[in-house]
DNA sequence: CGCCGCACGTTATACGTAACACGTCCGGCT
DNA sequence: AGCCGGACGTGTTACGTATAACGTGCGGCG
């Protein structure tokens, strides 16, 4: 006997279902019984009116039960346990061959999925982990995402994404109770703050982009960006540019707190450069803006504009076409990361190659690593610089060093 | 007498705990006793060298034995039943207001977090919807997320966000048996085909920019984007021009079907209007081909070029540029969305501007409408007309009807 | 005075799965 | 002959939560 007989079953379960299947439970759910009062349910005050779209098709889905293993191994003439090791693949030595395909035959035919809440329970892990993200650059992280997606499925894993809240404030924490639902995290150190919950509940977190010494991160990834202002600053100084101006990311993260070092450092020791920093956000009129108060600010005008970011530099690149000022042959301008945008501007832009993917690909394994006990050791990614138009001598120059192309930095 | 004492519960239970309160369970847990041998941890055969980054910290994370209801039922002195009131929020007259109050105070001390996998699988909901948008274009839906996650948000309800898979075959559904940790589904026509084993699942499911009548939705949500489309054809037919060139997006979406068909209605009733179509994939790259193909072909030359996408525009821009066109004196050009990129490139373009957050904010409306039983229906949401410099009266025209900038259609 | 119902709680399940701890044959070894 | 151990299974339990069902005293009403 399969234990579905037991009589000591007596107490009726709970209403399984409100008893709506097809007609009309519309409005009484709505502001429910007991139900869960929506915190409040305002929805902006929309009047919905000339309904244009949706429709609910004559058959509603009454809640289909959910067959269960239990099923499957009423089905197979198996117990319930039986079921569940053909089904987890560990019935090497425990079941006959034939009745862990009679198993699969009934798994197959009544569609079984197994109940991902109720294993979730049971087994402690979930496989799944989170990826938080900035919610402000989008199309590195969405490569970002691809890279880790891939390589946690190639391992069992669900990857859930998370933009960093913005509208949402971080006082509606999605992620309060999450814990039970997470194996780990993956964060970008731009998207941190929003993760107090998540540190609190004592989950593994990698994180990408930051601070190593962050003592937040059970372990961290990070691209070499500092190899990568080294290339940029070789590449204008290699050109002959001395006056130099950063518009620099105001945002408070590390990796761009390591540009602006890097990059002063770079600088330090190469004799009669001048470097002047402007902060600017995160959006083109931003850069737009600091890149025509640096052109047009007292002092000798810089000839190159570093840009912490792509974006930044499009900004600029208006600027200067604002101010008669012909790009590269007047300023030279760099972006930063090798975004879609890098191409689509005129003219296309001398940057930074970001391996994007690559990189989540490592923050990935790293974080499946720590899952698995080891220490994850992940060396700092090699960035490219990618020499386009956008960069040339300045005008006053003779013959920089004869490349016109320093890619190569050359003497140390 | 709290329960803990109870008699009736004879049979031993297992272990339950490893013996370790603080000291050292860490490795036990890790690989521990008979607890699921990782399936397979291979690691990719990444031999990792030189280990740029990733730091273990002295004291490694323990696996922090979660705190239970019970824990705090036992500490407040109440029932486990009492402290699920009590937090539930349903105590009405069920719990005396002293012992709630103890029962918080507890909670707060524990730090108590319910466990949400046992919550779901108890109750059979788990206030978790699955955003599902294509991967190409990303900041669009970052946007649309955004207004989805804040409607969300104000229901009690998170949102996981799935960009449709490329890398990730659909081979490897990350969703196959997701439905007991998903309510419902929200999902952009254009990843549509990544939702094979949602269908079947049973999810409510509702459709953005779709086809109405999609047999897979239970509802739709919609733009005006042939409105959009009607809006543009007007502005430039306003403007005077007769030889159009649409670049279309060569991919297989509704949205895409209904612009073409839209914009091809719309020029058959202007008399001596033509129109060439051309596809191109949705990159910088393709738009350029595209632009070139049509303005290089045989026939008179187009003097407006209409973009399926901001990214083609761009890439359009590039072309004319090429071709020593100047923008817009010798071709218009008009994008669609209207992007961050709308406003890089130079001159900016004119294009049509979708209410992405509100898109997302309704789309999350009408899926929470069908979670609770109700039909939802939703208005198309307007779009607005963006005239910027990208569009102007073609070179040889007179005064094409005495406004520079149509953007008001006028007669409908 | 008897009993209803309210205020206040507690007990007992069940959700669906994984896995531990037992059983039962049966062939083979000492 | 005794019995060990492998093959083949099944019974049972627990994961942590939400809730239906079941008790209690106690004040008031008929």
């Amino acid at each position: 006997m399969t234990s579905d007989k037991d009589p000591t079953r007596a107490h009726r379960e709970p209403p399984r279902r409100p008893p709506g299947e097809t007609g009309r439970p519309a409005a009484v759910a709505q502001a429910g019984p007991g139900a869960a009062p929506p915190p409040d349910a305002p929805g902006t005050s929309d009047e919905s009116s000339t309904p244009g779209t949706s429709a609910a098709p004559p058959t509603a889905p009454p809640a289909a039960p959910r067959t269960t293993s239990r099923d499957v191994a009423r089905a197979a003439g198996v117990s319930q346990a039986a079921v569940s090791l053909v089904l987890g693949d560990k019935w090497r030595g425990r079941v006959s061959p034939a009745k862990a395909e009679a198993v699969r035959a009934a798994a197959r035919d009544l569609g079984y999925r197994p109940n991902l809440a109720a294993r979730n329970l049971r087994m402690g892990r979930t496989r799944t982990v989170l990826l938080v993200v900035p919610a402000l650059t989008t199309e590195f992280y969405a490569r970002v995402y691809t890279g880790a997606a891939r390589v946690a499925a190639d391992h069992g894993f669900g990857v859930v994404l998370y933009p960093s809240p913005e509208g949402i404030g971080p006082a509606r924490d999605p992620f309060a109770s999450a814990a039970a639902t997470l194996d780990g995290v993956l964060a970008s150190s731009m998207a941190a703050d929003a993760l107090t919950a998540l540190r609190t509940a004592g989950l593994p977190l990698v994180m990408l982009d930051s601070d190593p010494d962050d003592e937040r991160a059970t372990a961290t990834v990070n691209l070499d960006i500092a190899g990568g202002v080294r290339q940029l600053a070789a590449h204008l100084l290699g050109l002959g540019h001395r006056h130099l101006a950063h518009l620099a990311a105001d945002v408070d993260s590390w990796t761009f707190a390591l540009r602006a070092r890097t990059l002063g450092a770079a600088l330090d020791e190469a004799p009669g450069a001048v470097l002047r920093r402007e902060p600017a956000e995160l959006s083109v009129a931003a850069g737009l803006h600091a890149a025509h108060t640096v052109l047009t600010g007292p002092g000798p005008r810089p000839t190159a504009l570093l840009c912490d970011d792509d974006i930044l530099a499009a900004g600029a690149l208006k600027a200067a076409r604002r101010l008669g000022l012909r790009v590269p042959e007047d300023v030279s301008v760099t972006g930063f990361d090798d975004l879609a945008l890098a191409v689509a501007v005129e003219p296309e832009l001398t940057t930074v190659r970001l391996p994007a993917e690559e990189f989540g690909e490592a923050g990935m394994r790293a974080l499946l690593a720590v899952l698995d006990g080891g220490p994850a050791a992940v060396p700092a990614l090699p960035v490219e610089l990618v020499a386009r138009g956008s960069t040339a001598p300045p005008a006053g120059a003779g013959i920089p060093s004869r490349t016109g192309n320093a890619a190569r930095p050359g003497g140390r």
